[in-house]
DNA sequence: AGTCCTGTTTGAAACGTTTCGAAATCGACA
DNA sequence: TGTCGATTTCGAAACGTTTCAAACAGGACT
């Protein structure tokens, strides 16, 4: 089985080789009746045109990535979602990859997309990234870290204000009546994680009578969630909370699900917010008020960012931030009552 | 700024294109004196291979595709992540793809990953496929239909019996007590919600005195599931089941929200089984009863049975069926007390 | 009939890599 | 020193496409 190239297309419908491919990438410029004995040709041969021989000659493919690091978590997914839809208008394809939140397979996957010559990267991670950013983008290859203010002004970034966030939340668990804070999250190290707890103290120190509690629980999932919940089921009722501020919506769903359990009244005796406003938190039993970062926007101007850095565009900013929105459900609305 | 290639760093360290070529794939077959010229060369020079060369000349990628309908659904993406950490055991990357549902962007997939020369595909899809799927494998490019069975001999596929798995669900149902059974689920055009179906019906025609009754939903999300909890919450209490099949796990989330929040007592007035073991169905308030299909290693076996395509071992059987298991957790454990 | 224009068609060159036969190098041994 | 064999290095050819300058066809004018 002999692969079919442009040539033995050519062949058959007797036409050069350059017409072939004229036809492929402007069909305007080939007369209809060669056009139509080129179809019949590609059609009776199963004619596949071949990448490789296409992207080296260009000297760059048309795709995007976005690399994420975990893609089950719907928050990531989400934004996955709107990246490819984005990429699609715009006549590109994008990969998703996965680094499963290992330094390795990020780098992995970095170096795979350099290699395939992308027109551009969107990075969303947890780790210092920015340095081997910079590098490749000195190769030619522009990127956008996605979530996460860059430090240099080299770097193209859209981020959220997570202290804002984080205030905004305290805020308003501060306004319902709640006086003693718990906020579940962590590692510190982390940006986001941090940048929310600060802005969770500037609301606490602000209140005389308000205290925070922190508990640092990296495992930033369900599971880790269901943890803390049962930790705090099972402090007497005064050492309890009477509000958590959850670093993500995952935990809080972890949380309110083992506090239900033992017989905590959500949200009457405790109430709960997280962060990010994931599908599955609105779909919850007792919807979870939270923390919208990302507007309907967000992926869409994600990657018109990033063609703006492709095609040179330097008009000024390259780095935006979103403000993030309350958005109250049921979780903390009827604190006390 | 010139693209810097394999020539540069040849002349640069004062050797061979062929030899740096060596280096880079059989670094054993180089010396060591050079080995540590050309090492020094690359990282002077900021060399990136260019997989488009490297891939024209090979005539093949090493890189397979996993085209799914949804990847937010968490039932394709844990395929998926599996998918992806076998790949990578082997040394091969994974594309992973999301067609929405949208039979135009599968097929674009899939046009796109034939033209980048994957190794081999696989496909999920609620839509009819293996036609396309020939097609493409006669161009030599094999594939695995995931989550179906194949009708053609010639297509590799790894299924799940999905009529075992409704007879065991029903047949739990059943066990425990229930009388008026509701299946949930459709269109039944689509053969895994047909085959549940029709496992159901086994087990209730085979019982004097069980009702099956069907809602056909064909909105398989939370948000389907939800609509009809309403429905039934709204039923006067008689009319309401004892007992609901629904077709998956998002469905069944949905309809748990809807009927708790209604007062209904699950699983004491009504006892809830789902489909396919989604990692939120046991987290859930009240854990999910439900029918796993795909064991822990489903993923790899998927990934392993299309290296056997790619390697043109056909040592016989080249579709596979798992056998579903029952899980029980409270949703239906405590039917009736 | 010649000239000029516009719009098509042609064929060769170039993209960056791997592979393969040939050439070079090296060590051991006669 | 010369020869043999094994190992390493070399350089050219080939992979399939796009693009570009050049050739060509066909009208509309002079």
């Amino acid at each position: 089985m002999t692969r079919v190239g442009i040539r033995e297309v050519a062949a058959l419908a007797g036409v050069a080789v350059g017409t072939v491919s004229h036809y492929l990438n402007h069909p305007d410029k080939v007369s209809a009746e060669r056009a139509e004995r080129i179809r019949g040709a590609i059609d009776s041969l199963g004619f596949v045109p071949n990448n490789a021989g296409r992207q080296l000659r260009l000297g760059r493919s048309s795709a995007i990535a976005y690399v994420a690091p975990d893609v089950s978590n719907p928050y990531f997914a989400e934004i996955a979602e709107a990246v490819e839809l984005r990429a699609a208008e715009r006549g590109v394809s994008a990969f998703i990859a996965n680094s499963h939140r290992s330094r390795e397979r990020e780098d992995a996957h970095l170096a795979f997309f350099e290699q395939h010559q992308v027109l551009g990267l969107l990075v969303s991670s947890h780790l210092p990234i920015e340095d081997r950013l910079a590098h490749v983008r000195r190769r030619g290859t522009p990127s956008v870290l996605v979530g996460q203010a860059a430090s240099s002004p080299e770097q193209a970034s859209i981020s959220l204000d997570d202290v804002e966030g984080g205030r905004l939340a305290t805020q308003h668990l501060v306004d319902i009546g709640c006086r003693r804070i718990l906020f579940v999250g962590g590692p510190v190290g982390i940006k986001q994680v941090a940048d929310r707890l600060s802005g969770a103290s500037i609301v606490t120190r602000a209140m005389a009578g308000v205290a925070l509690e922190v508990i640092d629980q990296s495992d930033r999932t369900i599971r880790g969630g269901r943890e803390v919940g049962r930790a705090i089921a099972e402090r007497p009722a005064e050492d309890r909370p009477d509000a958590i501020f959850a670093a993500n919506d995952l935990l809080a769903l972890g949380i309110l699900q083992e506090v239900v359990r033992a017989g905590i009244e959500v949200p009457r005796d405790l109430a709960l917010i997280g962060y990010d406003d994931i599908e599955y938190g609105e779909a919850s039993l007792i919807p979870l008020s939270t923390i919208r970062g990302r507007h309907g926007t967000f992926g869409e101007a994600t990657v018109d960012l990033l063609f703006g850095e492709i095609e040179g565009r330097t008009d000024g900013v390259r780095q935006l931030a979103f403000t993030p929105d309350l958005v109250v459900r049921e979780s903390t609305s009827g604190f006390g009552r």
